[in-house]
DNA sequence: TCATAACCCGAGTAATTATTCGGATATACT
DNA sequence: AGTATATCCGAATAATTACTCGGGTTATGA
């Protein structure tokens, strides 16, 4: 015997969120019932935090009835991966947009360009993406968030190959992914961690320095 | 008015979670029973996963009544914590252990020794790990794992500075702030997401090696 | 204009969970 | 031995929350 409680398979003692949406909205009204639904749970994951959020609190907020939630999203889980769903597309387009102008300029400028643009993109987010990063438990298995800085970061990696034959690693294989965790971490560091006393100008600097010397610099040698 | 229900202060709409213990254990069969709380968190963690936790699972699990988990634990919350403390308290010990080695050891093989040792210290631990990190929506909020890689970064560049001068970074301080952020990220991301097909030792070596030439490295000038 | 489909709703239900409290038991101490 | 203190317990309570369901409203399009 097996049964399902709330998302958690109560037999296996594993969970297994469903994700998706109960069905589409197709007239005007109820995608913007539903755009609605997905704005408030964004001002409440920022007001309240994740844990405190609750369906009934989204329906209030959002000036919907409890029953029409229930109408496209199955519980809770769901309306906030929509809302990160929604809300990673867009970050996801404007850091690829910003690495296809990068990779128009010349190469001593592309990375930090690249990278500016990142944080940009962000930190136009700021309160949402340090709540959906730190307080959202399911966040890794959302299929999306898992895979996006890889990818993002194989095809930079791809592109800057092409552009030029400087980099060289023993072992290129981790040393792609080291990097990608390496930058991505920095990169949100610098958003939702922001250090007191040091301008950003100088965080973009010291970081597009640091990633190209990882990346193309030769240790002095003592002898 | 302001009145507070389960750790969240309803007025300001903000989350003031109790992480401290109601009492401390002092004879031995009650030090017992708090020991067996803090392991039974820890395998249902691993097993059920944070959302999942009650602190009657807690009880039953550990073999206690539930009411002598509240003598101890005013909540869920502070029953983590106090396992998040416990545990961290044994990796920070090891961590730095193995840093007092590394400097015994010459300057070449000194920071692939320690990027071992933390490495080690961390997969011991693993199933935790990644649960506490990624699932545990209130880690943020715990002085310790907020200052907790800070804090070991800083000692070790003293270290490393004292050891030997050849770090000149342009500015200082905020390469100390991203190379901590990027340091810690590719550790844990060695531990709980590791790479198929990559040996260890090669992910161990290629990352010592980005780290020390973005720490000394210098970039090959166009011209 | 009428039928059908899409949409909206919120009081009520079922289920879960955190937490208490009074009393029983064990240990320490004199 | 006797008293005070620490410990243990779990049925019962109180509170919250997810979610349904039947019925009303609005749009569509034939």
């Amino acid at each position: 015997m097996s049964w399902d409680y709330r998302g958690i398979d109560v037999t296996k003692n594993t969970q297994v969120i469903d994700f998706s949406m109960r069905k589409q909205p197709v007239q005007q009204r109820s995608k913007a019932l539903v755009a609605a639904l997905l704005d408030a749970t964004a001002r409440l994951l920022v007001t309240i935090g994740y844990i405190a959020i609750t369906t009934n609190k989204v329906a209030e907020k959002a000036g919907v009835g409890i029953g029409s939630l229930y109408e496209y999203f199955p519980n809770k889980e769901s309306l906030v991966a929509a809302l990160i769903e929604r809300n990673s597309m867009e970050i996801v387009k404007e850091i690829q947009l910003g690495m296809e102008q990068a990779l128009q300029k010349p190469h001593e400028e592309a990375l930090r360009f690249w990278l500016e643009k990142m944080v940009d993109a962000l930190d136009e987010r700021r309160d949402e993406v340090r709540v959906v990063i730190f307080e959202v438990p399911f966040l890794r298995q959302m299929p999306l968030l898992e895979t996006m800085p890889k990818t993002l970061m194989n095809v930079a990696f791809s592109a800057h190959k092409r552009a030029n034959d400087r980099v060289q690693f023993t072992y290129p294989k981790a040393a792609v992914y080291h990097l990608t965790s390496m930058v991505s971490a920095a990169i949100i560091n610098m958003v939702v961690h922001p250090p007191q006393h040091i301008p950003r100008e100088i965080l973009l600097d010291e970081l597009a320095e640091l990633i190209l010397r990882a990346m193309e610099g030769e240790v002095k040698t003592t002898g």
